[in-house]
DNA sequence: TGCCAGGCCCTCTTTAGGGCCTT
């Protein structure tokens, strides 16, 4: 199914908390790549895999209208009272409208892709668009890059005990390139190191199981 | 009010339990 996919939209959310927290978004990156520049990465003088110099991005802030857990507020760097006094609006018809005209933009069809998607932003980013009377066309697929790698760990690789970190976006980053990635839990540094293990991992799309939009379900 | 996920994967498994991963 991925051959099919003409844009590989890559998305990150950050939110209030965890799913028990019955979190709320306050910042989303989608950076959109043609599947053309997926197959044959550019490298730099030193062999390093460079980002496609052609990629759409979005990324915008959001006041969730609820409390942050300490944890999230610690981790992504941001607070109600930044956000307010930002003058940041809320999850509403606006920012639905921005994220659909971008996809839109997009050469059809397009596919998302999260860091464990399945269970985390896709399901929250279906709530919080069904909280204002809107969805996503049910045909638009998705990949879980978590699942992805956990299959081609378990087709390429010798069973090796599993260890802390070992799938998440800094462990994954640090075994490809040898380095922590530059910054994490920005919405868009995220889904740029993203990005990059894609690049790293030419397999990772082919082997991926693809959903459509319909079959997420919301969180809460 | 109080509580607070859940699907996937691994193993000392399958009549189950526990850790990972996302904020």
């Amino acid at each position: 199914m991925g051959s099919l996919v003409k844009t590989f939209i890559f998305l990150d959310l950050e939110a209030t908390g965890l799913n028990g927290t019955r979190p709320k978004i306050t910042e989303l990156c989608l950076v959109a790549v043609h599947a053309s520049s997926l197959k044959n990465p550019t490298t730099n003088d030193s062999g390093e895999i460079q980002l496609p110099r052609v990629l759409d991005k979005l990324c915008l802030c959001v006041d969730p209208g609820k409390p942050f857990t300490p944890i999230a507020s610690e981790i992504t760097g941001l607070d109600n009272e930044l956000l307010r006094s930002c003058e940041k609006k809320t999850f509403d018809e606006s920012l639905i409208n921005t994220v659909i005209q971008f996809i839109n933009r997009q050469a059809q069809p397009v596919c998302l892709v999260a860091h464990n998607g399945f269970n985390y932003d896709f399901p929250l980013l279906k709530t919080e668009l069904h909280q204002q009377d809107h969805d996503l066309p049910s045909s638009i697929l998705c990949v879980d890059s978590l699942q992805a790698f956990r299959n081609l760990n378990s087709e390429e690789r010798p069973r090796t005990k599993r260890s802390k970190g070992q799938f998440t976006l800094k462990g994954i980053h640090e075994q490809f390139f040898g380095k922590e990635p530059n910054i994490s839990h920005s919405a868009e540094e995220d889904v740029l190191t993203l990005i990059l293990i894609i690049l790293k991992a030419d397999r990772l799309l082919d082997v991926a199981n693809y959903k459509h939009w319909g079959e997420i379900n919301k969180m809460y």
